[in-house]
RNA sequence: GCUCCUGUGGUGUAGUCCGGCUAAGCAUACUGCCCUCUCAAGGCAGUGAUCCCGGGUUCAAAUCCCGGCGGGAGCACCA
């Protein structure tokens, strides 16, 4: 070995190619392109899942999931079934379900099957019977409290204690005589293991309230836990992947499903998206709507779904960024920045430049001889053209008119250079000529003859610290061209020198980005 | 407090399982130049990381081992 050292790299290099230049080859280190392998998965026979419980709109968080699902899904020829996890009817309403439903389909997320957990209810009663029957849980009529204290102690009740006689008087009772909070089904796991969710989980409680597809069918209600495990098995889900907070939770899932004899799909975990200021928890974002702080779900500074269509951002590029985030536990705040750019480039081209004046200053032209001009409607695609009438009389941004200076030339974008001849409120000019010169500043304007006045929303980050940001949105007045009444509500334009809006309606545009 | 997870440039990641092929690739951000009747897009170049720290193993460590430290999550009859 020393001596090998001793040679140079290219000695040693020679010497193996002469003796033994199979150890050169290169072994298959190559790139990813996509999302890293799973494991465990053949080709043709991966199924994966997409769970949301239908208990209000979905938000990046969602699409970061069901992204990844059908990534997962398509990568290895296999399915995805959406699955509505619709066991607390305390939460959940109908709109919502097809609220989801419409944010999959925005998002151009495919799936192969579409199901209610709460179709299953009979199958996850029969399971949760098993398991009673089976030894592995008991119904406890302890009190919240006391569960929970025990739970820390470590300390098992009388409950446990129970045969399998009181446990099925108990779980019969369950159905009719008991009230909401008189009785749960208890998992018997261990109360004195290190992962507090094995301390005796729940598993099944009661709940009167009316579901939103089954009504008063049902009372004796699933936990999570219990919920998804059963379902995960039964629906034949391969891989199965979750936010990282239900980590600790993954025993408790092979556990129950090693007790009820079932097979047992890989779960992984992945971290949680969510952006800097951009809270996506229903627990802030309800708050916010009720109290009038936004204007909806639908507020361009949310990260809902919803929110980002208003806002401009297409499906496409929420898609490219999930991807490029990867499927990592490491948690961190992505920039939005980085969605932004992968939206820019995807709209970019196919994005109406128009003009846009901001705090308008008048501004005359005394010798204009030009009645009507023809505006490319994209600088390198074909989107047609534009006509507009002109006849001297413009409005130009009070940010381009403030640093001028009689004397000074600029260029009105695509119509002729000018030499100002009188500054202040209403400005006056002179053309120089017609001739594009670089080296004088370029400024856009808009005719007065039939101006568009619009506001323009901008958002910016919603919290700042914990604390709402008052000036989260800014409305600005503008003047635009009328060729924005042509066009269509939802489109993406670009105001040149300005940025990337999204037509929200006829007199409103709303700021995507740069 | 206990348990689990996590730690690569400003940011997000690739590489870590199977140590050398890369004194660390890509994207984003920033800077400059080119192109352009936009401060966009496109092209090119540049700035920026002793791969959390300290030991160890090894000819060789971001990659393996040990010990620290930082960050996050869970501890519900919610998912």
């Amino acid at each position: 070995m020393a001596d090998v050292n001793k040679l140079s790299i290219e000695s040693q290099r020679e010497e193996l190619e002469s003796n033994y230049a199979e150890l050169l080859i290169v072994k298959p280190k190559q790139e990813r392109t996509g999302l890293p392998p799973l494991e465990g998965a053949e080709q043709g026979n991966v199924i994966t899942r997409f769970p949301p419980e239908p208990n209000g709109y979905p938000h990046i968080g969602h699409a970061k999931a069901s992204i990844i699902d059908e990534e997962y899904a398509k990568m290895y020829g296999g399915k995805l079934i959406l699955r509505f996890d619709d066991t607390n009817p305390e939460k959940e309403r109908l709109e919502y379900y097809a609220a989801i439903k419409v944010g999959l389909d925005w998002l151009d997320v495919k799936y192969d099957l579409i199901k209610n957990t709460s179709d299953d209810m009979e199958i996850i009663h029969r399971k949760g019977k098993e398991l009673i029957d089976l030894g592995h849980a008991y119904v406890c009529t302890c009190n919240k409290e006391t569960i929970s204290k025990n739970r820390r102690e470590m300390i098992s009740c009388k409950c446990r204690a129970g045969n399998l006689d009181q446990n099925n008087t108990r779980w019969n009772k369950m159905f009719d005589k008991f009230k909401p909070g008189e009785a749960i089904v208890r998992f018997r796991g261990d109360m004195s293991s290190e992962n507090t969710v094995m301390r005796d989980p729940t598993l099944f409680r009661i709940i009167d309230e009316s579901h939103p597809i089954h009504k008063d069918k049902y009372r004796v209600w699933p936990n999570y836990d219990f919920a998804v495990a059963v379902e995960d098995s039964i629906d034949g889900i391969t891989h199965a992947f979750r936010t990282k907070e239900y980590e600790l939770r993954t025993e408790l899932y092979y556990t129950l499903l090693d007790k009820l004899n079932m097979r047992k799909p890989r779960m992984l975990e992945f971290s949680r998206l969510e952006f800097e200021g951009m809270p996506v928890s229903k627990r802030v974002l309800k708050p916010l709507v009720e109290e009038g702080k936004v204007s909806g779900f639908d507020d361009p500074r949310l990260p809902t779904l919803e929110g980002l269509r208003r806002k401009g951002i297409v499906p496409e590029a929420i898609r490219k960024f999930v991807l490029s985030l990867g499927f990592t536990k490491s948690d961190t705040l992505p920039p939005f920045e980085t969605l932004e750019s992968f939206n820019r480039k995807i709209i970019d081209p196919t994005s109406v430049r128009l003009f846009i004046v901001f705090d308008p200053v008048k501004l005359t032209v005394i010798n204009n001889n030009l009645t009507e001009i023809e505006i490319s409607n994209h600088p390198q695609n074909e989107m047609g053209k534009r006509r507009v009438t002109i006849d001297g009389n413009f409005y130009i941004s009070g940010n381009d008119a403030k640093p001028l200076k009689i004397g000074d030339e600029v260029r009105l974008l695509e119509l002729y250079n000018i030499k100002v001849t009188k500054i202040g409120p209403e400005m006056e000019g002179e053309i120089t000529g017609t001739g594009y010169k670089s080296e004088i500043p370029k400024i856009q304007w808009v005719s007065r003859k039939n101006p568009v006045n619009i506001e323009v929303l901008i958002s910016n980050v919603l919290f700042i610290n914990d604390q709402f940001n008052e000036n989260s949105l800014e409305v600005k007045q503008a003047i635009t061209e009328q060729y924005y009444l042509e066009l269509n509500v939802g489109s993406q334009i670009q105001f040149v020198r300005f940025g990337y809006c999204r037509k929200d309606s006829a007199n409103q545009a709303i700021y995507t980005h740069k």
